[in-house]
Order: C-alpha cells, then structure tokens, then sequence
DNA sequence: AAGAAATGTTAAATCATGTTAAAGTATTTA
DNA sequence: TAAATACTTTAACATGATTTAACATTTCTT
C-alpha cells in the first residue's frame, strides 16, 4: 500500500516556534508549509492542497480563528488543530470547534503535538464514510474495546463504567507519551476545577487496580503536569 | 438513476456559524442558500425551490417559529429542522416542531446535523406519494422493520408496541453512536419530565431483553448522557 | 528538614439507571 | 357497551456510577 505525503499547513507568527516544529514535522515524514501570519496561510492554502492545518489563534494581520473561517469556506472537511494560549477561555475555543477539531494549550511538547496530529489523521484520511471508528488497543496483555467499554486479559473480561473507558482510552492515545492532566480534564469532565480533578484521581486509582494483572503494564504520575501509561 | 441537487435553505443569523455550515453542508454536495434573519429567509423562500429548511430559532427581523409558520402556510410539507439554544424549554420545541421535523440543540457537531438532514431526506425525498418510506435496520443478526413495527431474528419475529418501535428506531438511526438521552424524550415523549424517563429506563429494558438473542448487539449506557446501539 | 502542594486510597454520600410489578389508559372484541 | 386485551406509566426497590470527603503518602520548594 502506498502513502501519498501528508502536507500540513502550519500558520504561527513566532519564528522560532514556527521553524522549530517546521523542522520536527518534517522530520517525521510530513510535508510542512509554515506561514508566519493568516494572510500569507490563506494564499498558501489556495495554491496547495492540504491534509491539516494547525493554527495558531493568536496572530498578526489576521487571527487564526478568521483564517479558519475563511478556509472552511473552501474546504468543508479539513481539520484543524488550534494552538492557543493557556490563559484563553475555554469556552471560546469549543464554541468555535466544531466536528474532527482539536486545540493544544502553549506551553506543549512537540511530541503532544505529533501525538495529536497522528489522531485526527486517522480519524479522517481512512474512514471518509464515517461509522464510528473501531477502537481496540493492545496494552500490555490486555486488550481494551474503548467503544463496548471493554478491558479484557486472558479470558477474563471487565465491563468499564463510562468515567473509566473515556480516561483509559485517553491513556491508550497516548500509550508511552505523557497525557496531559488538564486536558484530559477538559476533555471527559467539561471543566477542571478542583472537584473533578479529585474525582480523575479516584478513577486513576481504579484503572490501575484493573490494571494489575499484567505487571508491565503502569500509569506513572508525572508530578504536576500528567500521567503516562506505561507498556512494554 | 439521475440526482437532482436537494437544495437547502439555512436561515442563521450568526455569520461565522452560517457560513461555516453553508461550506460544510455544499461540501457534502447540497446547495445551501444562507439567509441572515426570518424576513430575507422568507423572500428566499418564495423565489426559489427547497427541499428543506434548517432555522435558527433566535433571529433579529422575524423568528424562526414565525419563519416557519409562514413558510408553512405555502408548503405543507417541507421538514424543519430547528436550531435550538440548550436554555430553551422542551415543550416550546416541541409544541411547535410537528411530523417529520427535528431540532438540534447548539452547542453540536455537524456531523450530527448531518446525520439528521439524511435522515429527514430519507423520510421525505422518496415518498411524494404518501407510500410510508420503507426502514428496515439489520442490527448484528436482528432485522427491525420500522414500518410494521417488527423485529426479527432467524424465524423468530416479534411485534412490537408503538413505543418500542420509536425507541429502536431511534437508536438504530444512531447505531454506533449516542443517542442522547433527552434528544429521545423530547422526540417520542414530547417532554423530558422526570416520569418519561423513567418510563424510558423501562423501554430500554424491554428492549435489551429482545435482543438478547444476538449477544454481540448491546444497548450501552453512557452515563448522564445517553444509549449507545453496539453491534459488530 | 519543614511546610505546602499534589497525588493515592478508601469509604460514604449522592445521583442515575436497571428491573419488576402493579396501576392506570387506551383499544379491541364479543 | 362491557369485558378482555394490549399498552403505557407510575411506584418501589435494587444495583451501579460518580462525586465528595477524609485521611495517608509522596514530591516539590525553600
């Protein structure tokens, strides 16, 4: 089976920022065009074809929200993930992303970046036709059905309460990487107050007790900043 | 067979949301035709051919219940679908919306805008000559006919009541997906009152006991929000 | 090392859903 | 039209999911 190369528009006023993550994208085999403001990404858009655009929100000349808009306009599928400062309201980025969307809160690793990016492609390139993606993932010896909430190992097989599945499946997306504590909160709880941040440390207690049949697998805390799932 | 365009009237007065759905909705191959308020909406409406009207409730000018009524009084038969803000009471909606019309509650992904015009098309488009459209859904090794209300499965078949029927039906409709919890009270209950949910709970009992018979099939809760129909 | 902040863990409290049966409504049949 | 039947809602109780609370432990900061 062939690959085609994945062009990705990236429109970032910051130089540094944008050359650097320029270079890493490329490096991983994407095809990356790098605008430094919406102006310049627009033009580039029209005289190329793209599979993705991450976009910075906050920009000169013109914003990454219109810049979006004004693309939308001409494609009506191509998903974008949006780079926005950590201090933005949320309420502001998800009133504005709607469908296959995402959005990264600076300061990110470029890795997170990657991670994300690897997920709304496959989201989109394959399955065009849309039934819900299958979503079975290997963790260790266990293998977790994150759409019938499933976690099996061996012939032994646990039913997921909602809350479980959706933190898990988040774990899984990020199997080795770091998840971000405070998007998963955003992301499963709507809101990262302090009461759901309680509330995901529960739930992180019961995975792990799922969890413990196979040693190799583990959900690591990286103090103040996430967990990481663990496998070999 | 030959497809004529279905044309689509879009009455919103938000312009980043209109447009962003108008390119959304051409993409996916109708003509849209986007109006910002009741009263443009409405002059649309007689100068053009459509075969249906998505309509933001709140609109400067003239709303979109008074849209709707007028453009009723012209064409009997053309569906509605409301854009509906989540602070508006269910009986509102539902007092107004009538037959073969849907609302959809912002904030919500277009694709299950997208979902619900297939679905109203489905209904409508076929059927000029009042022929009920036929809706026969293969669930794993079950076979329901909407229609006649019959859910099969090898020899077996089983008729069932008005209720049970909406119920699959709805989920069937959104198989693999969610179905959201008082997006089906409001549309086979009318309100979503304590009491109909319960009477609801009920229903997806009865349900999931007829389709025992193909385990691979589940009707999954997702806690505080809805059901999902699993099947392979 | 000491205090503060973050995380781990368990149990209780709260809220949502599952289930069954009885009560109430509507519909059909004799 | 009255009794029988089918359907739907209400009630009551059972189970399950999620959040909150309380206390233990770890990690960070200074």
């Amino acid at each position: 089976m062939e690959t085609e190369p994945v062009n990705i528009l990236l429109a970032e006023d910051d130089e540094n920022l944008g050359s650097l993550l320029k270079e890493y994208l490329n490096a991983k085999g994407y095809h990356t065009y790098l605008y430094p403001h919406g102006v310049a990404a627009f033009d580039g858009f029209k005289s190329n074809s793209f599979e993705l655009c991450i976009i910075d929100i906050m920009m000169p000349k013109m914003d990454g929200f219109t810049l979006a808009r004004k693309i939308r306009e001409i494609n009506g599928e191509i998903p974008f993930i949006f780079l926005t400062a950590k201090t933005m309201k949320e309420d502001v980025i998800k009133g504005f992303s709607i469908g296959a969307d995402d959005y990264i809160t600076k300061p990110f690793s470029m890795e997170e970046l990657l991670y994300r990016i690897q997920a709304i492609l496959r989201r989109t390139l394959n399955n065009g036709s849309g039934e819900s993606t299958e979503a079975i993932y290997q963790v260790g010896r266990y293998s977790f059905d994150a759409n019938k909430q499933l976690l099996e190992i061996d012939s032994y097989s646990k039913k997921l309460t909602t809350k479980e599945s959706e933190l898990l499946r988040l774990l899984c997306e990020h199997k080795n990487r770091m998840l971000d504590r405070n998007y998963a909160l955003r992301s499963i709880w709507e809101d990262d107050s302090y009461f759901n941040a309680r509330s995901m440390d529960v739930y992180i207690t019961k995975l792990r007790k799922y969890l413990k049949k196979d040693p190799s697998v583990q959900i690591l805390n990286i103090h103040g900043k996430g967990y990481k799932l663990i496998t070999e």
